[in-house]
DNA sequence: TAATATTTTTAGAATAATTCTAAATTTGGA
DNA sequence: TCCAAATTTAGAATTATTCTAAAAATATTA
């Protein structure tokens, strides 16, 4: 692995947010000001291709880039924050009823987050 | 709902593929042959968030639009093709692990498609 | 070590998906 | 029919991401 490779996974492996390339871009240019975005999209790309790192998308959104450590998703159908839940794991149910082998599963949960829930009219991005 | 939301509907609910904004604009330019792709993603926009159709968003790709009939996704890590699959519903097993009020859930299932197993080499899009 | 090959990075252009804007048009009541 | 609200159009703007070619760094081999 590069140094700017393994500088980026240790930023991701080490936030508990969800950050776009654009915001580790930003985090690599205090320790790398010279980098450029390019560069973080290729060591991004070769990361999850190795699957090193996970990366969420978001309808309409920026990808966001994750830790693999299995965990699955809330997304607030308002403000479309992002949270991480940790429920049972489900691959060898879903095996079972695919009938076939599988090798990740992906699941996102919408909900209303507790303070849109708060809110009266939801004061979110979403929702204009 | 207007003409053209209602005819982008009946599309995306007769259709068996997993249609993009562009697919569904060529298909209502059959009918509207004026139409402009705006109007599609304004209706499109309307109809997902009034919750009549599903979002489906694959990373690096333009997002698809489907059906809301619940229906789960199964993704080939290998070429990208995405296809159906309809597992029994988790709604109530999530919503009890949450201790949440759910909306609804996303579940894509990542293995390799029969025809990319066949193949030795995977020859899709996904690898090069 | 020098020479060569491979990989990565840079800089910036290119592309693709989607949204925005403002004017024109259509639709749905009072 | 008249007015207000919603929708559509046309095209520009924005955003995320990829591509390209040259330069730099790294690894490999003789």
């Amino acid at each position: 692995m590069t140094k700017y490779g393994r500088k980026i996974y240790e930023i991701i492996n080490q936030s508990s947010a969800h950050l776009t390339a654009e915001q580790i871009f930003q985090e690599m240019q205090k320790f790398y000001p010279q980098i450029v975005l390019a560069s973080v999209y290729n060591n991004l790309n070769k990361l999850w291709q190795e699957g090193l790192i996970r990366k969420i998308s978001l309808e309409g959104e920026a990808d966001r880039y994750d830790k693999t450590i299995k965990h699955d998703h809330l997304v607030c159908r308002c403000c479309g924050q992002l949270a991480d839940i940790t429920l049972s794991d489900l691959t060898e149910k879903l095996r079972a009823e695919c009938r076939t082998e599988i090798l990740a599963y992906d699941l996102k949960i919408y909900y209303i987050c507790p303070k849109c829930q708060q809110e009266k009219n939801c004061q979110g991005k979403k929702e204009k």
